[in-house]
DNA sequence: GGCGCTCAGTGACTAAGTCACAGTCCCCGG
DNA sequence: CCGGGGACTGTGACTTAGTCACTGAGCGCC
């Protein structure tokens, strides 16, 4: 999938528009794009890398709602933009990040005159839905060991994963002394080797006969 | 607000065209408008009456997602018109509710002519992943006890509310023991009385000076 | 009046979250 | 090279929430 994978079933003429009246920008990682509150300028595209959306609750805690990837319109700004009201949540790149942003008034003329685009957005949305939908179930009904197990198997393929303990936490909304002592009971049972801001994976007899 | 709120603020020719091209349908209150896994066939829209959307969780444990309410375009069947993919919730009206169903190709062409009638089916959207994301804030980080006190407050002026426990650990999210612990702890401090099926607030001394 | 169903109450236990604090690793400046 | 401070991790003690198993109460209906 090359860059700006959304926009490929569109018209060559459309893409063009995109292409012309649109900002391309370039993000470190670790930046914050917008936070809660925020009002927002235009229809942000991530071209390359991943962009976090979470949130923070009164507590203070946060918790991971869902991240944009390559080729993801952040629907989040479409609500903004639509409604008038603040972001809800907080947006952070993950990586090094190329953004294009589509100025409100060309993202309307699209919506009136490209059915593709309309296509694209409105299933973009319905796929943030859906991704809510099931976040609230995993946070309402499972349990939290099931669902670190689940994380960790995610990101098993590579081997070691550098993370702390309190951002581990704001992935799965909980709080880090529960992590840690999860982790410990994975790596009490030989499945993993834990180091300050590291966790390894031992090649254990699950993966192959 | 009359009926219809939604499209109040479209031009006229654009309101006619929805009354002429759209199906109005009663449905009588507990009906399941559709299940998890279902396709769609049209865009709805709640006239009157009050649905409930919810999703039941592997475990078979259920939660109340929200409520659309009349004047409100159910925005989980644009997902599914959008996408193909089934609904991921079910959706059980509470009242009478009446329906207006638009065909798929009327919301089409709405959708491509009318820069109001977009606006008004985004800005539902925009709401929606609001809700969703207030309520997962909500299930992650808050008390059971301060939500379902909060949750009774808001029904509060009935003077006395018609559920069982059961329903009401539905609305929360949570296991009916938790809410019938609950709320005894409630009636033993005298702020309410329980029936079988019902809560009956009393006049304590919080009200009023 | 007894049968069966739904609803509510409860004890015992496990899981998860909170609070407080101790230990550890690591960087950085002196 | 050493010491201090900050970020990260570990842990005990306790509270809150969820689970399981079961009892009993209310209520409609033969």
């Amino acid at each position: 999938m090359s860059e700006q994978g959304v926009w490929q079933g569109l018209p060559e003429a459309i893409q063009a528009r995109i292409r012309d009246g649109s900002q391309v920008v370039d993000i470190a990682a670790g930046e914050v794009l917008f936070r809660a509150g925020d009002g927002c300028r235009g229809l942000p595209l991530v071209v390359t890398g991943t962009v976090r959306v979470q949130m923070t609750g009164a507590s203070g805690h946060s918790i991971v709602l869902y991240r944009v990837e390559a080729g993801d319109v952040c629907t989040l700004s479409i609500g903004c933009l639509m409604t008038g009201a603040g972001y809800r949540a907080e947006a952070v790149t993950e990586s090094p990040v190329t953004v294009q942003l589509l100025p409100v008034v060309l993202f309307e003329q699209l919506m009136a005159q490209s059915p593709e685009f309309r296509q694209v957005v409105m299933a973009a949305y319905g796929r943030r839905l859906d991704d809510l939908m099931l976040l609230v179930e995993e946070v309402a009904f499972r349990r939290m060991d099931e669902r670190l197990a689940e994380w960790l198997a995610g990101h098993r393929p590579r081997g070691e994963i550098r993370i702390t303990h309190q951002q581990l936490a704001v992935e799965l909304g909980t709080a880090r002394e529960v992590v840690s002592r999860l982790l410990k009971e994975l790596e009490h049972q030989g499945q993993l080797q834990l180091g300050r801001g590291v966790i390894r994976f031992l090649a254990s007899s699950t993966s192959s006969a």
